[in-house]
RNA sequence: CGCGGGGUGGAGCAGUUCGGUAGCUCGCUGGGCUCAUAACCCAGAGGUCGUAGGUUCAAAUCCUACCCCCGCUACCA
């Protein structure tokens, strides 16, 4: 390893209209922290920063049928996702939220630098509105009959019964999804992102990652080229970023579109950071200088938007576009190094629905089970690569099988044999050839494990982890200590030893996927204070305005990605299990909760 | 229709870029051990790698055609 490297670590944004559940984690939350831990511990600094998005029609809807405001709403789904993800040790630098006077400073400075740099123009189109409230009603709000099969319940974007795409000004008796009303479709002013001129730009960027970024990404990417659009970034709508340009700044009926101030978010969570930091340049560093990374972690459905819109955004905002132009106040910005796209979970074979109760929300799975029996079913059997299905049955078989019986069982039979028989950690002895190899693999497996992680290939790289504990179980059996207590006690403190640092070494190993237990690992070890970093819920606010919660934390605590020896001397105690085992009856009751919807 | 992903022993997956008769985790069967959360260790059974053709000395891996599943649309990532 270099030079400690700059990598901003940037995790899609939560949208803030309910509590998560596991199929919103598994995908890019889970897998980002475990990438930036691992970072971290290899030296390098890392810029964690999310938050969530909380503009859009969908809050608008659902804060109208709960009869609040739309801030409201924003507000109680903020926190509530704030607690989810800080509970499940999300170790974000700033955890923040669009709803910003901050963001929204951010997100009109790119707008208007793409304005000037004549990326965004203004055009008028027709339009869907509702007439009840003078808002935009996107396309997939209307349904009706399609005109082309005549099937009734074809949406305004698409028919599902004959697959074509369809505008929503053609759909026959075309009605509002939200409340069955008739949309009005009129003539509306909007500004439009020019996405058609950057595609020399975005095609050669794109070409230059071939090999580096996970193919289905690429491949989809480089396929959706051939049929760029301009894209209406501006939407009738008072629930969003004011449009900051003479004549569209005070009105109140125009906002920008939700996903323009979305993507925007990673650079004024950064900005936001640098602030509160004491350093207000600090995220320069990440955004600035030709040799930071970024890495983007999302579901395979944001893919359009990280590796298409965002790049041109920021390739725009430089002056970088196929028509060139010049950089805004901010200076030139990186593109994403990297755009690592997750495929979906499913929920016992049927997509995740909070509505059909085909669900299971992280405060929910983590009152009754482990945080690290979750990241490591994420890890192992997350949809990484393709569409992956959460069962029940499969959690129970990895939590009791591989985790508890491997590496729980590893910990717990080292540490109770020599504290049992010894009291504290013994001192080497003489190594024997065995001795010395096992303990040399155990030193190579921090290359073998970094080499996929560091590529965000999780399943990989916890699979090559759990390979060296069940290296050390065979080695602990092959020795049996526990026969060399009466006629050779040397030798079964020499044994202790080396199991002890095999412990240690996988502890290490393991933080980055399991943080929580690889603290009491360290702790059982004789550790004192923080190993792995944890995050915390800060309430903050902005010039005196109303407080909202962040999370952040302090991360460059003890972890490192290295073998430490361990210190011989060091009293040890009995442990208590690592990781509850769980009982089978577990399945039943969890698919039981499932069908009383 | 189009685009993307997938179809590998009982389960979940890796291997397919740069072809050399199949690997991992678990389960199963038998044996061992007893330090450990009936955990751990050893041995074994079990696969014509979706189907049909083709290229090749040789194909899970390349080519052609076809079949099936999932996503790209849904309060929902």
């Amino acid at each position: 390893m270099s030079s400690s490297r700059h990598i901003l670590s940037a995790p899609a944004w939560p949208y803030a209209n309910g509590p998560r559940h596991i199929g919103h984690v598994s995908g890019f939350g889970l897998p980002c922290d475990m990438f930036s831990r691992y970072q971290r511990m290899a030296g390098n600094r890392v810029l964690m920063v999310s938050g969530t998005d909380e503009h859009g029609t969908p809050i608008q809807v659902q804060a109208d049928a709960e009869g609040v405001s739309a801030r409201e709403l924003a507000d109680r789904y903020n926190r509530v996702i704030a607690e989810d993800l800080t509970s499940l040790g999300m170790s974000y630098d700033l955890f923040t939220r669009t709803t910003t006077l901050n963001h929204y400073a951010t997100t009109q400075e790119i707008f208007t630098g793409l304005y000037n740099n004549g990326y965004i123009f203004a055009k008028t189109a027709m339009g869907a509105i509702s007439p009840s409230t003078g808002r935009t009603l996107p396309d997939r709000y209307i349904e009706g009959t399609c005109p082309i099969c005549g099937y009734d319940g074809a949406r305004g974007d698409q028919c599902d019964n004959c697959g074509n795409q369809l505008d929503p000004i053609d759909l026959i008796n075309p009605r509002s999804r939200i409340n069955g009303e008739t949309p009005k479709f009129v003539e509306t002013e909007h500004f439009f992102f020019d996405l058609p001129a950057f595609t020399e730009t975005l095609g050669s960027w794109l070409q230059s990652k071939s090999g580096l970024w996970r193919p289905n990404v690429l491949k989809f990417s480089l396929n959706l080229l051939d049929d760029l659009k301009p894209r209406a970034y501006t939407r009738d709508f008072d629930w969003g970023v004011p449009v900051p340009l003479d004549g569209w700044r005070d009105r109140p009926d125009k906002r920008i579109y939700v996903w323009f101030d979305a993507v925007v978010g990673y650079l004024s969570a950064s900005i936001e950071w640098a602030r509160r930091s004491g350093d207000p340049d600090a995220w320069r560093a990440w955004w600035q200088s030709p040799d930071a990374e970024s890495y983007y972690f999302m579901g395979k459905d944001n893919i359009v938007f990280h590796a298409e819109i965002w790049p041109a955004m920021l390739f725009g905002y430089s002056g970088q576009g196929d028509r060139g132009g010049t950089p805004g106040s901010l200076g030139v910005l990186n593109r994403p190094t990297e755009v690592v796209a997750s495929e979906y979970l499913t929920m016992e074979g049927r997509k995740f629905s909070s509505s059909r109760n085909v669900v299971i929300y992280v405060r929910d799975f983590l009152e009754r089970y482990d945080v690290d029996a979750l990241r490591y079913y994420v890890a192992v059997a997350g949809p990484e690569s393709q569409d992956t299905d959460f069962t029940w049955a499969e959690f129970v078989r990895r939590n009791n099988d591989e985790l508890v019986a491997n590496w729980g069982n590893l910990v717990n039979r080292s540490v109770s044999f020599a504290a049992r028989n010894i009291g504290s950690i013994p001192p080497p002895g003489t190594l024997t050839a065995d001795d010395q190899a096992i303990l040399e693999r155990s030193r190579q497996a921090f290359d073998v494990v970094a080499e996929p992680l560091g590529r965000s290939r999780f399943k990989a790289a916890i699979a090559a982890a759990m390979r060296t504990t069940s290296e050390a179980n065979k080695y602990l059996s092959d020795q049996a200590p526990w026969k060399l207590r009466e006629t050779d006690p040397e030798r079964m403190r020499t044994i202790c030893h080396v199991a002890l640092q095999l412990v240690d070494d996988a502890k290490t190993l393991f933080s980055p996927f399991l943080p929580r237990s690889s603290q009491r690992v360290y702790e059982m070890l004789g550790g004192t204070g923080e190993w792995s970093g944890m995050p915390r819920i800060d309430e903050v606010d902005e010039e005196g305005g109303p407080s909202y919660p962040v999370i952040t934390g302090d991360y460059d605590v003890a972890a490192r990605w290295e073998h430490t020896p361990i210190k011989p001397g060091t009293p040890l105690q009995p442990p208590s299990p690592l990781f509850a085992k769980l009982a089978p009856s577990v399945v039943d009751e969890e698919l039981a909760r499932l069908e009383n919807v």
